[in-house]
RNA sequence: GCCAAGGUGGCAGAGUCCGGCCGAACGCAGCGGCCUGCAGAGCCGCCCAUCGCCGGUUCAAAUCCGGCCCUUGGCUCCA
């Protein structure tokens, strides 16, 4: 069964074929570290981290690079304030570790670069380099722009066109710029992107003398790069003239992506990226999550409230390239649904441990939704990542391992062994959750005291102490521990 | 204005590429039953869908074609 994504570079669904299969080259466009990173960088990071699980699992290799933008006007503007350092490249220091934190705690399998731009400015100025001495780029008052008429293949992936772009702010003689569709590639410092914003309005000078942060070297004298050369200079540096899939988010499409074609195309000679896969933005009340619209929710906030794995599940419950809607509602749902495979997953592995291997218990029922699990997960998967059905699968998983121990005293041990598996391989190894991980610390200690107050209620119960008995059982849920009364005693959970 | 994505039950959200298995998945909420000392979990069953509107193609359309309405995103920093 082979995999077929959505590529927006042709708006239609495409059988999957990388340069090498046993090298397929990920990039996925980071974010610029000039705040803490929001549930809409997460669902990125989710989605792209499971297209890689799903990618490795099928038996491809796999080489990932996500970038840090860590040189914007942004991040500079910020310097100076509470706690964050007095320089760009301090601000950015401080909320890229905070970054990486959350990254972790999102359980994301590691990329295998991390690349800054502030690392990569010397590749920077050789591909702005090329791109002038071919003829794509122009300098004009110590700042370099992309000639868009150069490159005719400008709008291929947004569907833009630059006769209309043209018709609305006609070129003029006086402007820096040729085209008003030209965008920097160097800005002279001084430059900022506030007042190339209002250039390419109305043509108000370029310069203003504020500080936008460091400035380098360059042939064109001191400045700084502009901001979609380097995701071009980064993943040619770290994967060659053509990547295979290039993920980001749906805002990003135009103008960010469609520059990052022209300059690297123009510069290579290459196709830039062969599938490009666009992931569907995070809303919250009818707006999109954002830095600057201050409706976001931090990732280590949502991490601490709900957990990595209802956090996962939230976005799992969603196609990559559809938009979502975060609500308390929403989570709240992801986590019963998390609830029910966590628990049906325990209930497989429990009653494993207490049949024996040679049972002759045989439940052809169990055994084939194991299967059929298993086969309509796949199928889902290459069908453009479809998370949505995927997860059904294993919800219905879930429900067969819940169907067999209902009605059987004696278990399947194969059956359930292999459930189990497939929970672990499936739902761990592919979607990135917590089953069969144990917490860690002290929890055999903490088991041991909560089996003792069980016992302790149990002999209660006996007894006939029934108040005695919930007693306990209020007191222990006050604590976080679940206590659930079953055919073969109680079972807990926390 | 231009470009893109989308409008499916109380909510949420698949299916639309490749028309029939969709009398519409999975889940949440709600209702009934079983189980239980009780609770929870679980199981069984039920409830709620003129698939945005209008027209067309077809033996057959949520799925294809045309028009219209609405929402969101992009065109400025943005995952």
């Amino acid at each position: 069964m082979t995999l077929s994504v959505t590529n927006t570079l042709t708006g239609e669904r495409e059988e999957f074929e990388p340069g090498d299969p046993d090298d397929v080259l990920l990039y996925v466009c980071g974010l610029t570290v000039s705040d803490d990173a929001h549930l809409g960088h997460a669902r990125v990071w989710t989605h792209s981290d499971v297209m890689h699980r799903w990618l490795a699992h099928e038996g491809y290799g796999v080489r990932h690079v996500e970038n840090f933008t860590d040189v914007n006007e942004k991040i500079a503007a910020r310097a100076g304030e509470e706690g964050l350092g007095d320089t760009e490249e301090e601000v950015a220091e401080q909320f890229m570790s905070s970054v990486i934190e959350d990254m972790r705690g999102l359980n994301l399998l590691r990329a295998e670069v991390y690349p800054r731009v502030s690392e990569h400015v010397p590749e920077i100025i050789d591909l702005i380099e090329t791109l002038v001495e071919k003829g794509y780029a122009y300098e004009s008052n110590g700042s370099v722009y992309f000639d868009v008429t150069e490159f005719p293949d400008y709008g291929k992936l947004s569907n833009q066109n630059i006769d209309e772009m043209e018709a609305q702010g006609e070129a003029d003689e006086r402007s820096e710029k040729r085209h008003p569709a030209d965008f920097a590639l160097w800005k002279a410092d001084g430059v900022s992107d506030a007042a190339l914003a209002e250039h390419r309005k109305d043509d108000r000078p370029v310069d203003d003398d504020a500080d936008h942060g460091e400035t380098w070297d360059s042939p064109w004298g001191d400045g700084r790069p502009g901001w979609h050369i380097e995701c071009s200079a980064m993943s040619i540096t770290h994967l060659g003239e053509t990547l295979d899939i290039h993920v980001g988010g749906h805002d990003l499409v135009f103008p960010h992506h469609e520059n990052e074609i022209a300059q690297s195309e123009a510069a290579t000679g290459q196709q830039f990226a062969r599938y490009w896969l666009h992931t569907g933005l995070l809303e919250t009340k009818g707006e999109k999550m954002s830095s600057s619209l201050g409706n976001f929710f931090t990732v280590s906030g949502a991490l601490e409230e709900f957990g990595v794995d209802v956090v996962r599940t939230f976005y799992l419950s969603t196609g990559y390239g559809s938009k979502q809607t975060f609500s308390e509602e929403a989570m709240a749902e992801a986590e019963e649904r998390w609830e029910r495979l966590e628990r049906a997953y325990e209930t497989a592995s429990d009653r494993l441990d207490s049949t024996e291997a040679r049972t002759k218990v045989e439940d052809e029922e169990l055994r084939a939704t194991v299967a059929e699990t298993r086969k309509e997960f796949t199928r889902a998967m290459n069908d453009d990542f479809n998370v949505r059905e995927a997860m059904a699968a294993l919800l219905e998983l879930a429900a067969g391992v819940n169907r067999h121990v209902d009605a059987h005293d004696e278990y399947d041990y194969r059956g359930l062994r292999e459930a189990v598996e497939t929970f672990e391989d499936l739902g761990g190894s592919v979607f990135g959750l917590s089953f069969g991980e144990e917490a860690g610390g002290d929890v055999s200690l903490a088991d041991d005291v909560v089996e003792l107050v069980l016992e302790l209620r149990e002999s209660e119960r006996e007894a006939g102490n029934y108040e005695r008995a919930d007693d306990l059982r209020d007191r222990l849920e006050a604590m976080g521990v679940e206590v659930q009364d079953g055919d073969d005693g109680p079972t807990f959970r926390y």
